[in-house]
DNA sequence: GATACTCCCATTTTT
DNA sequence: TGGGAGTATC
């Protein structure tokens, strides 16, 4: 636009003053209002992306009249979709909702589910997640008889991953296998699809990869979607894959195909992304992807948000120096208006405990004194093992957390045991899933019988569901067990015709829970864990029951469809809406009014997208955070600093940095020193409230005492030495000794048998001191505390 | 076929 | 250190 050119102007100013584009700066002006040329969108952490993406949505039905069915908009959870179809919604009203706004896998089930018949698999295929591909995978690895030592099932299956989201199947893989490793693995892929096609299931890397393939074969299925989306929007586009990169590809219909022209007009494209926060490589997400854009794209527009609205210019700074470190890194640096805000608070601490104890102090005093709620306060960590330190200190001190990530509530036991159930209803093709349930709860049918209706599925061709079916034609069958397979086939028989019947799905698993014997089994035990899988099944009752009642369409089915009333939420929907749906939401949202919330706990992964007023960042030790693993390999410790990066990034007001100098991993402690990401912080930014010069008492003590130690073998890999007294130490490849609460009386202590207690006196040091403790109704004891399980509070 | 024991193994994980 | 899987035994 020329600025000489009068209407321009016009259209300019009026572009000015147009609500969507209001309280935008100016790049992301530029980027919702951009036409024609692909575009991407390089967003800094902060920077506003989320908006701009909604913004654009909202222009393009608005002002281009777009048609709302046009629009697909990609985001990497179902979570971030549905909001983001909730803040287009509120700008361009109910039309918005026949978008599609969705996960890749989502997106692909969609259209798999209309066209997969063309590659030979039925419209209700299941969808395997990670533990059914795992399951199968061993049931494979056995059958061709690989060493389970040699050939883990993980190991495979990454690898078979692998080639996957690089669009290989297992006829490429098998040609290019290099060794007879190769070979083994490229045999294991191949039986893996061919059971996987038996059971008329895919895994989540066959949804992209096998609609790539039907994109490609099929040219009228391709032309059709093509025509139909003129609009490709895609978000958190640094994580994405090369089978997602192809699908893109193929969608746009863009210039880059080769040689023949397409008969569509290519559809416009933005992405939006941030190199330095790509944290997935580990799962082939390919920065490449991103870095190389404007190569791929080679009439690319770029545009560069740099302006950040969540921290203050200290922590940016902080992040900025770090990410610096990264080489071949496009250069981008964030910036605010906010101000400098307080210094980075670092510490460190001379062991997990202390760490967890340093943090929960300072979350007391900011609550205190700072007036910050617990729910402004998040913790994060390298891995997830790290989060029980803190949960213990947590229960002590009596504050409020919670733990997103972990143990998901759709990996649990039961609740995989009930889908099960219902995967199996509606595709009797689904072995695993059969299998995983034929004798869950225990009804007599056991290795030896389920080996003989295999043997008859393998020798009438016939699945295995068939051959249960007609198990008395099964050589070498008991009697009895004969008996509990008909018992089990007249069961699953009868639930079917419930979902036949197209009975809701919440229905339905009640039904299934109760005929199963399955709820009754658990209700009987009198282990305590069982009760708590009880409540969690009937937390997926509910789940199921919100499902039916309220008209959500699962994310595969086309909304447009299901406003048009052609489409009935069934069983499958449910069962598809759990496959794609990682339960993201047990973040807890902000509380609002008198509610204070609760602090949050969990890994740097699951941190992305988020933000808090406080962030700690703990366990700042090179082979913790840089992972071990990392440590040998440069673009790994590159990621890893991105991770770092995006941990960094999250803190809007206060952050906080700690590291261990001791921590045990495992039962054996290990000795870690600091971080290489510690180093990279400017250091005037970092008020360091303890460093590693500073011991605790006990510390000096050990240093000093050092020629009297101990060798008690169950007391083996606990201390806390200071980092000169360790390597002295680990020279003289000494016994360690046990740490020894330093305890002043008056003192808070807890003891493994006697509870909470006061600490009345003191005497002796080291290895000798003995405390007298009252523990109120326990009376008063003398305790060497070189035994004495005894935990300061 | 179910139980009890031993042994082994431990990243991150939007779908 | 703790959970899960696999094996030995009843």
């Amino acid at each position: 636009m020329s600025p000489t050119d009068a209407p321009a102007d016009q259209a300019l100013f009026e572009l000015r003053d147009h609500p969507l584009l209001d309280g935008l700066n100016e790049p992301q002006r530029a980027a919702v209002t951009h036409a024609g040329a692909p575009l991407l969108v390089v967003a800094g952490a902060g920077s506003g992306k989320t908006r701009v993406l909604t913004r654009r949505i909202a222009w393009l039905i608005n002002e281009r009249k777009a048609h709302p069915g046009s629009i697909l908009a990609i985001t990497f959870t179902n979570k971030a979709a549905a909001e983001m179809k909730e803040r287009v919604e509120d700008l361009v009203g109910k039309r918005a909702r026949i978008m599609w706004v969705s996960t890749f896998h989502s997106a692909c089930v969609r259209i798999l589910r209309k066209e997969i018949d063309r590659v030979g698999f039925k419209s209700n295929f299941s969808i395997y997640d990670a533990a059914d591909s795992k399951r199968l995978m061993t049931l494979v690895l056995r059958d061709l008889e690989l060493d389970p030592k040699r050939y883990q099932p993980n190991a495979v299956l990454n690898w078979v991953s692998d080639q996957k989201n690089e669009l290989r199947d297992a006829e490429d893989a098998a040609k290019e296998a290099r060794n007879s490793f190769e070979e083994a693995y490229a045999k294991a892929f191949a039986s893996y699809q061919r059971r996987l096609r038996e059971a008329n299931a895919l895994d989540f890397d066959d949804l992209i990869m096998t609609t790539v393939h039907l994109l490609q074969a099929f040219p009228d299925v391709r032309e059709n979607y093509r025509r139909r989306f003129r609009h490709v929007l895609v978000d958190e586009y640094q994580d994405t894959n090369h089978a997602q990169y192809s699908l893109i590809q193929q969608l746009c219909g863009a210039s880059f195909e080769e040689g023949h022209q397409e008969a569509v007009e290519p559809s416009e494209l933005m992405v939006v992304g941030d190199a330095d926060q790509s944290i997935y490589a580990f799962r082939g997400a390919d920065i490449r992807n991103i870095l190389d854009f404007e190569q791929d794209f080679p009439d690319a527009t770029t545009i560069l948000l740099e302006q950040n609205y969540r921290s203050t210019q200290t922590i940016l700074s902080a992040a900025n120096s770090v990410i610096g470190n990264n080489r071949g890194r496009k250069p981008k640096r964030l910036w605010t208006d906010a101000g400098e805000g307080e210094r980075i608070v670092g510490y460190v601490s001379d062991d997990e405990h202390d760490e967890a104890r340093f943090v929960s102090e300072e979350i007391d005093k900011l609550t205190d004194d700072a007036g910050v709620r617990p729910a402004d306060v998040a913790v994060f960590y390298r891995t997830n093992a790290q989060s029980r330190v803190f949960e213990e200190v947590f229960i002590r001190t009596g504050q409020p957390y919670k733990v997103v990530g972990g143990v998901r509530f759709y990996e649990r036991r039961e609740v995989r045991d009930a889908l099960a159930y219902l995967r199996m209803l509606v595709n009797t093709a689904d072995e695993i899933s059969l299998r995983r349930v034929l004798n869950t709860p225990k009804r007599g049918i056991g290795e030896r019988a389920e080996a003989c209706i295999a043997a008859l599925a393998d020798r009438d061709r016939i699945t295995f569901w068939e051959a249960l079916t007609r198990a008395a034609d099964a050589p070498g069958l008991a009697t009895r067990s004969l008996k509990n397979i008909e018992a089990f086939v007249a069961m699953v028989q009868e639930l079917q015709s419930m979902v036949e019947a197209d009975e809701r799905p919440d229905v339905i698993l009640e039904s299934v829970l109760e005929r199963s014997g399955y709820l009754a089994e658990l209700e009987a035990s009198d282990d305590p864990q069982d009760g708590t899988r009880v409540e969690n099944l009937a937390e997926l009752v509910a789940v199921a029951r919100e499902f039916a009642e309220d008209p959500q369409p699962g994310p595969s089915v086309d909304p447009a469809e299901v406003e048009a009333g052609t489409v009935a939420v069934g069983l499958g929907d449910f069962l598809e809406r759990v496959a794609l749906v990682a339960d993201a939401d047990q973040i807890p949202d902000a509380p609002d009014g008198d509610d204070s919330g609760v602090v949050t706990l969990m890994t740097l992964h699951t941190a992305k997208g988020l933000e808090f007023p406080v962030v700690f960042l703990t366990g700042l030790e090179d082979g913790v955070f840089p992972h071990q693993r990392s440590l040998g390999d440069q673009p790994e410790l590159e990621e890893e600093r991105r991770l770092a990066y995006v941990g960094l990034t999250r803190a809007q007001q206060r952050l906080y940095v700690s590291r261990a100098l001791v921590r045990s991993a495992w039962g054996a402690p290990s000795h870690n020193p600091a971080s290489r990401f510690l180093d990279e912080l400017p250091v005037d930014l970092v008020d360091w409230r303890r460093t590693a010069s500073e011991q605790t008492r006990w510390g000096r003590q050990d240093l000093s005492g050092g020629s009297t130690r101990l060798a008690i073998p169950t007391d083996a890999g606990r201390r806390n030495f200071s980092s000169a007294a360790l390597r002295a130490d680990a020279a003289a490849k000494a016994k360690p000794a046990r740490d020894i609460p330093s305890l002043d009386p008056g003192d808070r202590v807890v003891h493994d048998s006697f509870g909470m207690g006061t600490v009345v006196a003191v005497e002796g040091v080291a290895e000798k001191s003995v405390a007298s403790i009252d523990f109120g109704s326990e009376g008063v004891k003398r305790l060497l505390l070189r035994y004495a399980p005894v935990e300061k509070l």
